[in-house]
DNA sequence: GACCTTTATGCAACTAGTTGCAAAACGTGC
DNA sequence: GCACGTTTTGCAACTAGTTGCATAAAGGTC
């Protein structure tokens, strides 16, 4: 029950428009909470009804038409009220290591090429976010929000970093056994 | 769409009932993906609907009768299949970091102490992850099936280590502000 | 043998997230 | 002025997961 609160901030960074907010999904606040558009619209809809966000006046609200939002006081007070309380930890689920468990009983047969895959895409990410690193924290400048911001975007590159080595590990394991196999 | 595999995979490497599965589902598997009893018996019913697999004869099939099930020849092709096959991971949604990034915009008031649960939940984690390698991976020891299921519980350790290390310098973070705003 | 707790199974309603598609306005070329 | 693609918004149906409760048998207890 995050994705309002996560739309919050965002309007909070930056008044925007659905289109606006999908885009800036896909890049910063997405890469720990994903949305599709038709989420966003949805909670848009149920957040104006709420009385947290409104529609900036826009002369014709029609459809096909831009239409930005911005934050309320009570979406504000809301966003405070939330990220204060206490919430308990998710349980996992991740379908890598589900498979891994698997293919001890079925065999690894096939699965490597796609750890190989996987690889690559947090390697890809990995870089990214060392892109936005030294784009947008040169050392030196640090306000309050920012140093907030650095934590969340090391968490990404720690985690990206412990999966690309634990890939490369599993990798290699994969292949030991499959030599072993054929030998 | 992995639950039905993960429940496969239990069958596999012990034919169970439903409450059992429940059981295991909390400690191993469950780890990485969990599931309620719920989803394991509708879960369940839907498998043998389809043939992967079956009830194990047990004179009275009656309601609030221990029922227990095993893996038919489809199921484990089926698991095969599924394993080797390619899938994209799935974009990621972690609370905790969304409610940082709030942070950086409302205040971290009130956050520190559900900072510091957190930081203990995963310690107690970790400490079960080892727990469990002492135990179950005694250094020698090892068929395939073996290397592959400890890789996967190093996946573990090494997330919660990752975790504990990150909420540290995270609390550190927090109460520097703190202690900067109240000065 | 009436009553309570535990074990085991399950239905139904709800919430969150995904997929597929459509429709209104806008721009551009003709 | 209209045919055609693009941008922006949105509905509807579906899938997955969660929550709350119901039911049946088994076993103890007084």
């Amino acid at each position: 029950m995050s994705l309002p609160h996560a739309i919050l901030t965002a309007l909070l960074e930056k008044p925007s428009s659905g289109l606006e907010l999908t885009r800036r999904f896909d890049r910063s606040i997405g890469y720990f909470w994903s949305a599709t558009h038709q989420q966003i619209y949805r909670e848009l809809g149920k957040l104006e009804g709420d009385g947290l966000i409104r529609a900036l006046p826009a002369e014709q609200p029609a459809r096909g038409q831009k239409k930005s939002y911005e934050v309320l006081p009570a979406g504000r007070a809301e966003l405070a009220r939330w990220t204060a309380a206490s919430q308990d930890p998710k349980p996992q689920r991740d379908a890598l290591l589900l498979r891994l468990r698997a293919a001890a009983v079925v065999g690894t047969a096939g699965l490597e090429s796609d750890l190989r895959r996987h690889l690559e895409l947090h390697g890809k990410q990995l870089a990214e976010y060392r892109a936005i690193e030294e784009r947008d924290f040169p050392p030196g400048e640090d306000t309050p929000a920012k140093r907030l911001q650095h934590l969340v975007l090391r968490a990404g590159i720690d985690l990206e970093t412990f999966w690309t080595q634990w890939l490369t590990h599993a990798l290699a394991e994969c292949e030991a056994l499959a030599d072993g196999t054929t030998a």
